[in-house]
DNA sequence: TTCGGTGCAAATACTTTGCACCCTT
DNA sequence: AAGGGTGCAAAGTATTTGCACCGAA
């Protein structure tokens, strides 16, 4: 999915939603898109330089999150951090390796969860709508020069 | 590993960690080790009787946490969740499905991550601790009747 | 023009901290 | 006796809500 193809996606959701394109809206999905890791409404306020209301961006961050246009993930910090979903033709999600000394948070592709459910048997015909996974450890740097960030 | 067991790992620990045996702390574990699912800071002060004060919950939870007693876990509702660890001599840890029409957490065993990961290749040599797994979906009382709790 | 959207102020929810007193070791 | 532990009050973060004004359709 290329960034035009996910920007298309996203006016198109707004649309049929019934939702307006709002500045606020296009300056968070763009931040969102363009970031390496999830972002916290924090980092979101600070990256516009304070020009979006804080409470406009959890406002939005909740819509975005409610249409299914964002993941909201809670990686022991405190709060959460938001991440452009993967989209409809969702073939490929991702999944995070957070580093317990530096806490730097990474993409991990190659998520085989699905194929292993298929071989466990959830109780009481539990039915899976999706699944959250996240490995904890030591990235590369912290595991030769430890701490900081 | 039996109640009873569980109830000497943790007194052990306290110990060689140079900690009191207090009222608040077994309390505590007592009401997580008899919980079928994770409980609340606030979910733990009403189970006592509103007894032991709050702060104290939170300062006793993350220590016994620190210690690697407990399992900190947030499940998308704004709050974290505490549950016995598994234990020193880990064999079967076990995962959660969480209901997202009545909000249920129960439990799934058979995780097979460790396997899963012997056949992924991690970005940048990640060293990986430990994980964190939770699927999403409908439990079978809302498959049949929705809503409610 | 019409609602939905935004900003500001204030409120809430969860969790932590400071300090004096208490109790396990 | 001594130092860690607890309770109470107050403070700190993260997030939400009420309301008047603004602006996209």
């Amino acid at each position: 999915m290329t960034k035009d193809e996910r920007l298309q996606w996203f006016e198109a959701t707004l649309e049929q939603a019934g939702l307006r394109r709002t500045l606020p809206r296009r300056v968070l999905l763009r931040l969102l898109a363009a970031s390496e890791t999830p972002l916290s409404a924090q980092d979101i306020y600070e990256q516009t330089g304070s020009d979006i209301n804080l409470v406009t961006i959890y406002r939005t961050l909740n819509e975005l999150t409610r249409l299914e246009l964002l993941i909201r993930t809670e990686f022991g910090e405190g709060f959460y951090r938001y991440e452009p979903a993967p989209g409809p033709s969702d073939t490929a999600h991702h999944h995070h390796l957070v580093c317990d000394s530096c806490g730097s948070i990474a993409d991990f592709e190659g998520c085989m969860v699905e194929e292993m459910l298929t071989q466990t048997v959830l109780p009481n015909n539990f039915q899976v709508a999706s699944h959250t996974l996240t490995l904890h450890g030591t990235c590369e740097r912290c595991q030769t020069q430890p701490s900081s960030k």
